[in-house]
Order: C-alpha cells, then sequence, then structure tokens
DNA sequence: TCTGGGGTCCTGCTTCTT
DNA sequence: TCTGAAGAAGCAGGACCC
C-alpha cells in the first residue's frame, strides 16, 4: 500500500486530499509514521521527528495514527488477495507476498493478476497499491518499492541479473545504514560489486550470517517460499514519556500497567512466555535491556510485572529514563496444549520441576501431579535447573 | 527542538551441563 | 573424584524492517 497510513485518513477525510499530510505521535516527542507524497517532496520521511518534519513543511497537516482503522482496511485488503490465491504471507499491514504460480489458469499471467489486484484494491477500498511480480520474494519486494506511487513493476526471470546489478546495495533487503556504510568503504556501491567481490570480503564486512544473505541476495538466490503461517517469538509494549521521569515509584507502576498489557495480549493469543525483557532508556537515549528467564512460563501480569520490576530495582538509575518497556520472550502455547511425555528424558524435567517446586514451596507437599497440574503440557514445563530443552 | 512502537535476527560473550 | 572440551543456553547490544 503506497503512503498507508496517510492514503486511510485522505480516505476519511477527502478535504485532506492534495494537502502535505503527516501522521504522526504525540506532541513534542511524537515521529512521522507515514507522510503524504506532497509532504514528502518537502523531504519528509517516515520515523523523523514531527518537529523536525514540521520545519520542513510548516503548512504540513499532522494528524494522530487510528492503527484500528489500518488493520481493519488491512484486513480487507488480505482478504482481496486471499480470494486470488490462498499463498499469501503478510509482512506488515501494509504488504504482503503472494504465490500466484497456481493462479494462472483462473487469473492469467502474474501481470494480469496484479493489474487484476491493483485495480480491485483501489474499486473496494479507494486506496492505491504498489505491486511488484519477479520470480522471487527480494526482486518482488524490490520492484514494489520501485513502481510506487501508484505502480506496476515485471521484472521477469532473465531481466533479474541485469535488474539486481544496477541497483545501490542499500536497495538489498538487510542492508541498512551501518551495512552500506560498511560495503561502501570497501570500494562496494552496487550490487554489481558484490557480484565482483569474493563471498569472503562480504562475510567479514557484513557478518557471517548477514554476509552470506547478502552475497545470495546480490546473486538472485531467494530460495524462501511464500509462508502462510506465521509464529510469533515475543510481545511487548514500550512507552515512551512526555518527559523524563526520575520517580522510581513512577517507573515501576508504569512497569505494572506494561506488563498487563503484555499478558493480556500473551492470554488473547494462548501464550506463556519463559522469559521477560525490561528495556530502558535513558534521557541521552542510552538505551539498555535487561532479560530474566522465568522458573515456569507464565501469561499472568503480576508475574511479568514482578520480574520486569526485579530487572528494574536491580539497575543503578543513572539518569532520568525517557523509555521503558516490557516485553514477554520465547512464547509457547499456553494452557491447553497438549504435548507427549512418554520418555525418560520427560519425566525427568518433571522430576527437576518438582525439585525447584520444593525448593520454592519448602517442600513436602509438592507432587508430581501438583506441579504438571490439568495441563500436561511437557513444551511448558519449568526447566529450572537448566536440562536440555527440546525445542 | 532532535530521535515512536511494533517486531526479528545476529553476534559476542559468559555460564552451565555433559 | 577431578578435569578439560564441546556444546547449549542465557544474556546484552545492535542492526534492520515497517
Amino acid at each position: 500500500m503506497d503512503a498507508f497510513y496517510a492514503s486511510v485518513e485522505v480516505l476519511d477525510d477527502p478535504s485532506l486530499a492534495g494537502k502535505p499530510l503527516i501522521v504522526g505521535g504525540m506532541e513534542g516527542r511524537g515521529v512521522v509514521s507515514s507522510a503524504s507524497y506532497e509532504a514528502r517532496r518537502y523531504g519528509v520521511r517516515s520515523a523523523m521527528g514531527v518537529a523536525q518534519a514540521l520545519r520542513l513543511c510548516p503548512q504540513a497537516i499532522v494528524v494522530p495514527p487510528h492503527f484500528e482503522r489500518y488493520s481493519a482496511l488491512s484486513r480487507q485488503v488480505m482478504e482481496i488477495f486471499h480470494e486470488v490465491t490462498p499463498l499469501v504471507e503478510p509482512l506488515s499491514i501494509d504488504e504482503a507476498f503472494l504465490d500466484v504460480s497456481g493462479a494462472r489458469r483462473l487469473w492469467g499471467s502474474p501481470g494480469e493478476i496484479a493489474r487484476l489486484l491493483r485495480s480491485r484494491v483501489h474499486s473496494e477500498t479507494g486506496l492505491v497499491c504498489s505491486v511488484g511480480v519477479a520470480a522471487t520474494k527480494h526482486v518482488a519486494k524490490i520492484a514494489s518499492t520501485l513502481s510506487k506511487p501508484d505502480g506496476l513493476l515485471i521484472v521477469s526471470e532473465p531481466e533479474t541479473a541485469a535488474f539486481l546489478a544496477a541497483l545501490p546495495v542499500r536497495a538489498l533487503w538487510g542492508v541498512g545504514p551501518k551495512a552500506a556504510e560498511s560495503l561502501e568503504g570497501r570500494g562496494i556501491r552496487l550490487v554489481s560489486d558484490v557480484l565482483a567481490a569474493p563471498r569472503a570480503v562480504i562475510e567479514r564486512a557484513l557478518g557471517r550470517a548477514g554476509g552470506a544473505r547478502i552475497w545470495q541476495l546480490a546473486h538472485g538466490i531467494d530460495p524462501r517460499e511464500v509462508e502462510t503461517e506465521r509464529v510469533e517469538k515475543s510481545v511487548g509494549h514500550e512507552e515512551t514519556f512526555l518527559e523524563d521521569v526520575a520517580d522510581p515509584a513512577v517507573l515501576r507502576s508504569e512497569l505494572r500497567r506494561l506488563a498487563d498489557r503484555v499478558a493480556a495480549r500473551l492470554r488473547g493469543g494462548g501464550w506463556e512466555a519463559a522469559s521477560v525483557a525490561l528495556k530502558l532508556r535513558y534521557a541521552d537515549f542510552t538505551t539498555l535491556t535487561r532479560t530474566s528467564t522465568l522458573p515456569e512460563p507464565t501469561d499472568v501480569g503480576q508475574r511479568i510485572g514482578e520480574v520486569a520490576i526485579g530487572l528494574f530495582d536491580a539497575l543503578d538509575l543513572e539518569q532520568p529514563v525517557r523509555l521503558i518497556g516490557v516485553r514477554a520472550e520465547r512464547l509457547r502455547a499456553g494452557s491447553g496444549a497438549l504435548g507427549l511425555w512418554d520418555d525418560d528424558a520427560d519425566w525427568r524435567r518433571v522430576d527437576a520441576a518438582l525439585d525447584g517446586a520444593r525448593e520454592r514451596f519448602g517442600g513436602g507437599a509438592v507432587t508430581r501431579a501438583s506441579v504438571l497440574g490439568p495441563r500436561r503440557d511437557v513444551n511448558a514445563l519449568p526447566t529450572n535447573p537448566r536440562l536440555p530443552r527440546d525445542n
């Protein structure tokens, strides 16, 4: 979707059409979430402070984001995609990969399908989208970016190598400012320079995993399928204060509130968290994180809050705090999940959990049944003290 | 008058277990 | 019972994406 949030705002208030528009956060410390193309002409970009954006474009209209509305329209657009192919991989609220290789007999060539999608999205939602068509996800993604706004770019398989070679390295998925700087420091500016360089040079510049990935993408190698199932790995909430906060009591209370929100989402998704992370950003923007693995997974806000506060209390507050956040990590299926647990390793895990529970509760009454509860979910059992994990 | 909030993945290090 | 190596896991920080 093109300038998605800004386009939705225009859809809902046509008087904004044709004007420089910024969808952005709270006053003072807000940033630009989305800007209309009229605002972008003045240099306004996503993630820029709203104050800076207004210096560049003083006549811009700033509206707060309406995420529920964007989500509703996103669902509507995704439904259109699903009517064309079941192989849809939402990448974010406003982007998706579609595998249309099996839909050609019904809907025509990939190019025809792309035109159909653009037309249907516009007629059924009033919004404009751009489409990239290619043999791999990576090239399709780049093509859609280059075709914006309101465009369609088809890169056939034989054209792929030449298409990629002419691009700056920054266009490759996963090359951000730091990676681009590291590559450019070695004289590697274009994808064609990556092709000419030994793989070892790229891996030295970007690290082993990142280097290998970028080397492959530059060569047009991207075997990733369109994945319709996605498994969340963490959920979190964080908040930047309007003014920096130095009072630990206020920060603890905020942690409790954030933990409750995180826990509510865990329960909504049927998950439990195996560890809890605290994030803290000082006034000078120094950011630190602290993580703690839980004795047993939980979806209870009070428990997550206790752990987050424990991590917070272990810190020496050096400065007033600008941002604070709580994240639940290493999610696993929550209550109600069934696991098979008929081998020795699982029983050892149960007994280890028993030991841990006896230590915590002072012994006697703790039995295998009281540790397992009604759940019988081996994966959700405590892993303290350490045992080999099976995931 | 700087710099949000939602995430994923990787690296380098330490600690623990086998 | 001790020891060293290897691997797993935990943790912190950072890059990157939308």
